[in-house]
RNA sequence: GCGCCCGUAGCUCAACCGGAUAGAGCAACGGCCUUCUAAGCCGUAGGUUACAGGUUCGAGUCCUGUCGGGCGCGCCA
């Protein structure tokens, strides 16, 4: 409906450039917007206040001659000129008629589009280490990134989801080493576990699988093992690990090895299933090293005056790219960075044909940003391909106080936990109700309240009790052919307030995708859901006259398809009875 | 110290690449169920958009500074 009035203006101004009132070289951007409020018509435009300056024209004089100038169209009533200089475009009042059955027979796909015109893009999310459960922080990067991604699909962008598994580097050893560690005192032996090392129960249950599948295999004596270690943390779990890759040999370390990361990303992923989120890729950063990829970046980098060595060790210089500091990316012990290996990864996505790579990190990467986009830019690619947006922390409260939570001590909640303690649609709604940037209290009393308070319950109820409408019609024997609805009779205040609602929908989905903005999806369904409460209290659908019957039955099912369609693009379900 | 994010009603948050009178929910107060689900509806009250300048027809939004909060500043991942 936007783009149509937009149109309208476009033509508008194209006629006044052919008159000579305005100069043809102007280069402008015709914008449109939903009055705030009726007194202001439907649409309003500020365009002749934008272009007044270079036409020399005041603003309201352009705006009248811009007014007149508008092609002839059935689609308004008419127009005015007001305040400064807007122009506000009233819609003809049978403008919506046919609105309730394009949303039928749209369906699921009511407020798709192709604006994105199936550009290639690429949302990246979650990607924690495979070394632990997610927990909650992990949460809100996922409900964004997942919603994101939809929202996306939905405006017509060939999106698809990755997960970056970092599967290589020391902590993945920290990890084997804790499995085997545990797998010992299965096997009887008396070990001195560090307290740096992985210390949850997931460590005890795949050390079991491993005891139960291989046997003794890999056991061996304790005593040798812990003989003369180093007592501080770092030093103990390196000396540990050295002597496990000694002991147990390339095939038994890699044995353990695998059989932790397959566990906790199998873990992983069905955690995220359950939580609506699924992934079209799941990307190994071990992968790149096995490949060469990242090896052949760092070739690549060689080859231009960007990779100096210094004490024994390869830096990148970022600092020519506006970084603080420029970087190690190979170490004097030959190891690799992750800064690394994720060049590698980065230049791999450009090169796997996506137009666009979105980020979504923990905002305490934020250091990061600047860096990545060096090694781009560096490599002859163009950093503006990616955009990385940052996830602000989600603080936790239980019965007004605080949740403490810190990884290094294992006190945290898990995202499982949340999703059994408020469900998986109340997360997802509660998370996606905040724009990412903004710091967040996440009130989880509030969040598993069954009651008027809680959000996601208002808008799903307003899904429940139309379907129950139909029920209630069903049982009473009525016929209703909403395909012969005559949408004239929806005269009603409230009935043009719903019929307005339901054609913005596709500019949300627009607008969201646009702004990476999935909130906005949130914020309109709640809107949504207050104009049919409202509507549902003031006026009756099945006890009204046949005619105006089937008329408000029609617009109240694609009330009920359009809060199902955004639903789905939060990944919340729409109950059919609550 | 330097860098990034943020500061809007008592609380939690919106505000469409700068637009007209800054909006919701919760909490508070007052109404609405013999009728399609009261997990609902209607109304009242609540603001110097942290503060001070600047840019312009117009600033919560952009720029500078101050104050306050979060995060980051490893040859860690």
């Amino acid at each position: 409906m936007r783009n149509e009035v937009c149109q309208l203006l476009r033509d508008a101004l194209a006629s006044l450039v052919e008159e000579g009132v305005l100069p043809d070289s102007l280069e402008v951007d015709v914008q449109v917007e939903r009055s705030r409020g009726p007194e202001h018509g439907d649409f309003a435009c500020n365009l002749a206040m934008v272009l007044a300056k270079r036409a020399g024209l005041k603003p309201r004089d352009l705006a009248e001659q811009l007014c007149k100038a508008l092609p002839a169209s059935d689609l308004l009533s008419r127009t005015e000129v007001a305040g400064p200089g807007f122009i506000n475009l009233f819609l003809s009042p049978g403008s919506y008629r046919s609105l309730p059955g394009e949303i039928r027979s749209r369906g699921g796909a009511y407020g798709t589009s192709d604006v994105g015109a199936g550009e290639k893009v690429m949302v990246e999310f979650v990607s924690a280490n495979p070394t632990g459960p997610l927990h909650v922080g992990h949460g809100r990067g996922a409900a964004y990134g997942d919603a994101l991604a939809r929202v996306l699909r939905a405006a017509g962008y060939d999106a698809i989801s990755e997960y970056y598994i970092n599967d290589a580097g020391r902590q993945m050893d920290i990890l084997a080493l804790s499995v085997w560690l545990r797998y010992l005192e299965l096997c009887g032996e008396t070990v001195l576990f560090p307290r740096a090392a992985y210390q949850g129960d997931y460590i005890f249950d795949i050390a079991a699988t491993l005891h139960r599948e291989d046997d003794d295999r890999y056991r061996t004596e304790a005593q040798p093992l812990f003989a003369d270690v180093p007592e501080e943390d770092d030093p103990l779990l390196d000396t540990l690990i050295s002597r496990a890759k000694t002991i147990l040999a390339d095939d038994g370390f890699g044995r353990i090895h695998g059989l932790a990361r397959d566990t906790l990303v199998e873990d992983i992923r069905s955690d995220l299933e359950r939580f609506g989120v699924s992934y079209q890729t799941w990307f190994s950063e071990q992968s790149l090293i096995d490949s060469e990829a990242v090896s052949r970046a760092i070739d690549s980098l060689k080859e231009t005056e960007f990779l100096y060595e210094r004490e024994g060790a390869w830096w990148f210089r970022s600092t020519e790219f506006g970084d603080e500091k420029d970087r190690v990316v190979l170490r004097a012990n030959g190891n690799h960075t992750y800064f690394a290996t994720d060049i590698a990864y980065h230049r791999d996505k450009i090169q796997r044909g996506f137009s666009h790579v979105i980020n979504i990190w923990g905002a305490d990467h934020h250091g990061y940003i600047k860096r990545v986009k060096a090694s781009m830019s560096a490599l002859g690619l163009n950093p503006d391909d990616l955009s990385v947006l940052l996830v602000q922390f989600a603080v936790l409260y239980r019965g007004g106080a605080k949740v403490s939570m810190s990884t290094r001590s294992g006190e945290f909640v898990t995202l499982r936990e949340l999703r059994e303690e408020v469900g998986r649609d109340a997360a997802r709604f509660f998370y996606a109700l905040r724009k990412p940037d903004q710091h967040m209290d996440f009130d989880l009393d509030l969040a598993k309240s069954q009651s008027s308070d809680n959000p996601v319950y208002y808008v799903q109820y307003a899904h429940a009790r139309i379907c129950s409408v139909f029920r209630q019609l069903a049982e009473k024997g009525i016929d209703a052919d909403l395909a012969s609805a005559d949408h004239g009779l929806l005269t009603e205040a409230r009935e043009a307030d719903l019929l307005q609602k339901l054609s913005r929908y596709p500019e949300v989905v627009e607008s969201a995708a646009r702004a990476y903005e999935p909130h906005q999806v949130a914020y309109y369904l709640r809107d949504l859901a207050n104009d049919f409460h409202t509507y549902y209290n003031a006026h009756p659908f099945i006890a009204a006259e046949a005619d105006l019957r089937l008329a408000r039955l029609s617009l109240i099912d694609a009330t009920r398809q359009v809060i199902a369609n955004a639903l789905d693009l939060l990944g919340v379900t729409a109950p059919e009875r609550m």
